[in-house]
DNA sequence: GTTATAGGGTACGCGACGTACCCTATGGAG
DNA sequence: CTCCATAGGGTACGTCGCGTACCCTATAAC
């Protein structure tokens, strides 16, 4: 039975004891020993892949979630942004989005794991979404051209992850979505097709 | 000579201790017996006092700062809005910022930890300036009153924020600030004067 | 078949947290 | 003035986790 493993298939094993390990217990409860045995390996096996436990959790987590990029088309610049702002949260609040808080958190003091997260995170084409969005609006006639800007486009996923890093906390609230939806965002847009007065 | 020292005075040179492990180190490297030895005692005395790492890493935070909350008067808004965003960054970027971004990366895993901090931070304090920053801009008719919203207080600084945590770094270019006001924080304060379209 | 390579088992060194003892100075109660 | 409870000092220890070092052994490639 039990063949020895090699290559591919213990590399995926030990990947899935780590993202176990890591939807279980967090960025912080991951542990080397843990995973060796979770994996049924050792410690070698693992270090001969991966340089040091930061790199480990970085893998296991894009082993983890490849997330799909939402594309709303609902017809009105609110229902898009509401969409949006909707799907991240959801994201965000699943175990895949505790994760992801938990390696950001440990990744604020090592800079190298902080870089790989951002190249992961897919924030590029979370911005680019967003633009087109805005795009959209604009050709449908409801949104002036100026509202076409990355850091329009950028706004509403900062606040998000603002109000992350700021309560705690697993999930916003609809209703904080709402706001900065109809607060902020929107009015924003408007504010972008008033000439600087 | 050394006289063995006692009560508040062999606290404060606990702290004191502590506080400058936390600027040289960061949180991460701010151990126990570090501080023991810095502040010429044992481990005991500060187990006597702080239950754990974390509520000594608090405690020393506090012991080091007390921002002075910056009262902007330039006579524009945007030279208000600038000013609080330069003294915040100033702030985040100084040793003490340093300090404070590290332990909010500790705290993010620790939720007591991170209902002392938010207590700490004086984000109340922060909402309410830019509120009567607003109040100002709508008192000089250079704003419309809709504008003064907890919201639109609210987002400069928790983009600072984000920026921060995105990126990973020290400081925030000059010219970031500079387009969160001119861009965003303005255009939103124009568009709350114009009805919903 | 033989052999280089990758896995398995295990032990270790190191640093850090938190705890346990056992002495000793100190200051307050009598 | 004396005695004693209390807080400090010194130090050692248990535990855990990272990362490393050996030493065997299965396996795949030749």
């Amino acid at each position: 039975m039990g063949a020895r493993r090699r290559g591919e298939e213990l590399e995926q094993a030990i990947l899935r004891a780590a993202a176990e390990e890591l939807r279980e217990s967090g960025y912080a409860g991951l542990t080397m020993d843990k995973v060796a045995v979770r994996a049924g390996t050792n410690k070698n096996a693992i270090y001969r892949r991966w340089p040091h436990r930061a790199a480990l959790g970085i893998a296991a987590y894009r082993h983890l979630t490849d997330a799909a990029m939402p594309d709303p088309d609902t017809g009105t610049l609110r229902g898009d942004a509401l969409e949006m702002l909707r799907a991240a949260n959801e994201t965000w609040s699943s175990p895949y989005g505790a994760v992801l808080r938990s390696l950001l958190a440990a990744a604020a003091d090592e800079p190298e794991l902080l870089d790989l997260m951002r190249e992961r995170s897919g924030a590029d084409t979370m911005d680019r979404a967003w633009l087109t969005m805005l795009e959209r609006a604009v050709a449908r006639g409801e949104a002036p051209a100026a509202a076409v800007h990355p850091l329009v486009a950028a706004m509403p996923m900062m606040l998000l992850r603002a109000e992350y890093a700021t309560r705690g906390i697993p999930t916003v609230p609809d209703r904080t979505l709402v706001d900065i939806v109809d607060e902020l965002f929107l009015p924003l847009v408007r504010g972008r097709g008033v000439p600087r007065g």
